[in-house]
DNA sequence: AATGAATGAGCCTTCATTCAT
DNA sequence: GATGAATGAAGGCTCATTCAT
């Protein structure tokens, strides 16, 4: 038997938002996709913002969980942060899960919402403390002072870059170039890049040929 | 004598573009605003698309031009680098110019339309090209090679973040942390961490004092 | 209560149609009229246009069955085709029937649109190959030989020459003299013109003093 | 230089007007076509419909000319009675002439304007008279009684079918079958089938096998 | 005398939504 | 509880027309 009517148009319409835009899709086609009457997100949800925040619920709940798994704890702190490095990025780049949470997330942050600081409080701030954590393992200190969230933004921000910006890379770079950008090149630059910015590895070098060569030598 | 209708009419629908989205307003909006007839823009753009391609050759040909003014060859590369991150901080907090300009672009960036390429070339590549020329004084080596693709996009992904996201960032902090992120904070943070990044700078350090009491050491 | 709405539409909505043609009405006045939601005729019937198919269908369906009611097989071929003209005069006359359906075929001949070759399949073929029944009754023969088609033309377009030009007929002749045209009169001179032309009938007099007493002198 | 802007006018918007109809003809493609400014129109005509109006105007002068010009006193009534049918077929089908003259002036009549009794009165009622007068050549007699009138439209309608209805015509004989209807066949067929019914030419044979070999016998 | 920039009414269509079933 | 037919508001756009020049 088929799934839960409003699971089915909760996830239709996440993946249309998530790709599109709310203005951009229209309650018919999230229906027919979703084989539901035309009425059912209106009964289901009130309205259709309502089916909208259902989506950004829904995605928080689903993502929290995957994100945060905690790591083993005998595993080296740079360890950590790659992993958490690529987990972020993998959401966008892995064809094999659905995308649109992330993407939905995204969409909020950069436009938010009423919304929004419940995403930030539900999804957003686990997921600084699971970095911060991490950061704690690799620079003991104070937890939470200006400049520990500001490391944090900068490398959040990298991981940021490349799934937002994705098209604008791609512009740049040349399709040839852009497809050599791996998940694992860009996790293991953006790991070195923040690593060595905190003194915890070495500096980035523009002339290393081993880069070129085999990219990802730490793997 | 109020202003020309074509510019007032590409200002005002800048500004609900960059706000709300191009879907989410319209002519009718638009034109009332600019106390235009509801044809003006069908007149003057032929199509509300044609306004919104307006509106983005407006802001890139506004922004590109104090982007890129050269800087004074003697200066070191590392301040050369603090200047054009500066710079780009600068335009999204600077309340003389209207905030839209950047907006839109971003907007575009993320969800890119035909214009797209040509707002890539005109605007975001020269930019690019003006920081591979300030790495160049920093590391010299091959002007072009995917490492130093990264790096760029590394330095810019952090600026962007704090256009972007400041109202997650807001929620984050606190209203009052939030408000210790002055300007030159953030342009000392980046700055301090891309250096550090790439090998020409001290580490970053959470747990310096210096930080917290005076921010800007190197100003 | 009232009739379907549908129905109801395309009711109002050929009459106007034929009367005004395709471009000259909205479908603003169209719902107005049949007291129904400007949305109502995108919903039925997709868009303008395929209101208007719908109501060339429907002024087809109308018309094809009672014209080709099949005649008694002893009947005298004249007659056979003095009824069919009477038949094709009397739709256009007959107050009791809306002569609209008409109106639109014309409409839709005279400026043929992509309807246009499924009306002549339907409703004007039928009619042809009626009319060339009768005729082989008339004058045994190849059925469908050039000649054929041009005498049936030539019989036809002097039926919708009275359909067509009744204004014109009206002014030339004066109102007196278009008075005088009733049905009968019309079908007779047509029939008595045509059977003359091929043969089958006494040629028609200008000065036959008959007709001007007694025009119907077959009845 | 180049013609008076006007006339101009009159000439392309009648040549639109003819081919596609009032309503579907913009002022701006008429100015355009006519390399004239878009508000021509309305300084010339007052209205699009005094442009209308002028183009059926400009169309009556012109065609009562040389459809009325005298043919020779000293030939046969029947050879004039062809030469008037052919005249009025070959303004339809000669490509070196503008048709629009006619086509508007057929428009006028098969829905009649404001205008129309102007029209007949200028245009058609001297083509009546034409035509009277060969009829009064071919049956001597009383020249307006209601039967001449009947004969005559007897002989115009088959002659406006063919100008009116060419588009059903191609669709029901099929393009080859059309293709063969040249001017020369149906002028004979016309003039053939209408002397015969008047009592002056032999009958119109279907099966005359005269006809798809030589079509026209009598040229 | 003639222009062309600018107008506002109107066009068809699509939208999210509602209501009777 | 759920539907789908039907709604009215709003969408972007084109039109013939006007007015200052």
């Amino acid at each position: 038997m088929q799934e839960d009517i409003k699971t089915r148009l909760v996830e239709v319409a996440g993946e249309l938002f998530g790709e599109r835009g709310y203005e951009a899709v229209g309650v018919r086609e999230i229906c027919q996709q979703a084989t539901a009457n035309v009425a059912a997100v209106n009964y289901h949800f009130g309205d259709k913002r309502g089916l909208y925040v259902a989506c950004l619920r829904h995605a928080q709940s689903c993502r929290v969980d995957d994100l945060l798994l905690p790591l083993p704890a005998d595993m080296p702190a740079a360890e950590k942060l790659r992993h958490f490095i690529r987990g972020m990025l993998e959401s966008k780049l892995d064809p094999t899960r659905p995308q649109w949470h992330l993407e939905l997330m995204l969409r909020e942050m950069g436009r938010p919402t009423d919304a929004c600081s419940e995403i930030v409080e539900d999804y957003i701030r686990p997921m600084a403390e699971s970095l911060a954590e991490i950061m704690q393992g690799l620079l003991p200190g104070d937890q939470w002072n200006r400049q520990t969230w500001m490391i944090g933004f900068s490398i959040i921000a990298q991981v940021l870059f490349y799934h937002v910006n994705q098209p604008v890379v791609r512009l740049l770079m040349g399709p040839d170039g852009f497809e050599t950008l791996s998940l694992d090149v860009i996790t293991d630059h953006i790991t070195r890049f923040s690593l060595a910015a905190i003194g915890q590895g070495p500096p980035v070098d523009r002339n290393d040929p081993s880069d070129v060569a085999a990219p990802q030598s730490h793997k």
